[in-house]
DNA sequence: GTCTATAGCCAGATAGAC
DNA sequence: GTCTATCTGGCTATAGAC
């Protein structure tokens, strides 16, 4: 592993953990096992070694989105193959989606930036199906940003506000790991049921 | 309104939208128009600052959750409840769900604090009601705490990521808000179909 | 490329006048 | 109680030896 990854790996941690701002460059350093000065050789500044830890994070999950959402199958099928494919790839980045939430709330204008990215999440082909579908009867009236909402609210939720809710419902780590095992599929599930003819 | 209750205000505001690492004592100080020796006279440092505002916001939405949860309704009420007591609220405290979660995840000692408060949301007799009306026939088998966690991402989701959702389904502000305002009947109906005999 | 040492700044906190 | 002025520590960033 070259340095520059070691840094990377590193601030991807600390970052997430801490967000920009309560990070500091001496953990990042630490964490790295390097020292302090070398992540301004290599990244230059905080900020620019925050924008590709970022930039990274978001880009490894909009793919995961867009292969799913552009593809040739139903509806239900999209929505059963979104739900498994983004859990099991979160359960491996636990921190993500509470770090891109965190830091789009600290730095609206950063939205943008990522809204005109190639890469950005993109569902309007999605969409459109939805209201395909339910033109054709097979499935029940619903405003189609409504059900997208959906979908995202009970893949991403539990994630996103993984510690409040393990405190709240009281499950240990082991039991949260094995919910999620369960959501793969069950949510999709539900889903359906609730919008199918 | 006094001194204290200006800074109060004014560091809610702060705090909530940068964050406390984020937040500057400077800001807060501006925000409330007075001085920045006043906030350590009131408040006698950052922290402590920052505690009150947060145990504040949460115990605002405590006993709402509980209220609601720990009536004499059935499931299905307390689900139509929920959704739209907490839903009406939230609209007026937009930043508050992402302000908890973020401060959480930065913080995870402080949750101990909140989990042994009295007024911490406390969803136990909602769990072994759902499970009466499963054996009783009324709801579809269905884990109990995967109901309530479905309940709460439907609901608080939205919110939380408000900013980033708003960017992927293509919202404005005011369209983001009529949604809201239908969901806070349609995803309660949604729920109930999906695990109703 | 990698380090040590340090510059320079900024933010939290305090002293003390009024 | 409220202010101005200032201290102090910590953090980002750089200079410069190796």
């Amino acid at each position: 592993m070259t340095t520059e990854e070691k840094i990377f790996n590193a601030a991807r941690m600390v970052f997430q953990k801490k967000g920009f701002a309560g990070a500091r460059m001496q953990e990042i350093a630490d964490e790295a096992g390097i020292n302090k000065a070398m992540l301004h050789y290599c990244f230059k500044n905080k900020q620019l070694l925050f924008e590709a830890v970022f930039m990274n994070a978001f880009s490894q999950l909009a793919p995961q989105v867009n292969e799913v959402f552009n593809s040739q199958d139903t509806v239900f099928d999209k929505i059963r193959k979104f739900t498994h494919s983004y859990i099991s790839f979160v359960m491996e980045h636990p921190y993500l989606p509470a770090f891109i939430i965190q830091e789009m709330n600290n730095n609206p204008e950063f939205v943008m930036t990522f809204l005109n990215h190639e890469n950005r999440p993109n569902p309007s082909s999605l969409l459109s199906q939805i209201e395909k579908e339910i033109a054709d009867g097979i499935i029940n009236p619903i405003q189609p940003k409504q059900l997208l909402l959906d979908i995202f609210s009970m893949t991403v939720f539990p994630f996103a506000a993984q510690i409040l809710v393990k405190g709240i419902i009281q499950v240990s780590d082991e039991e949260f790991n094995q919910m999620m095992e369960e959501r793969k599929t069950s949510i999709a599930q539900q889903i359906i049921n609730s919008i199918k003819k």
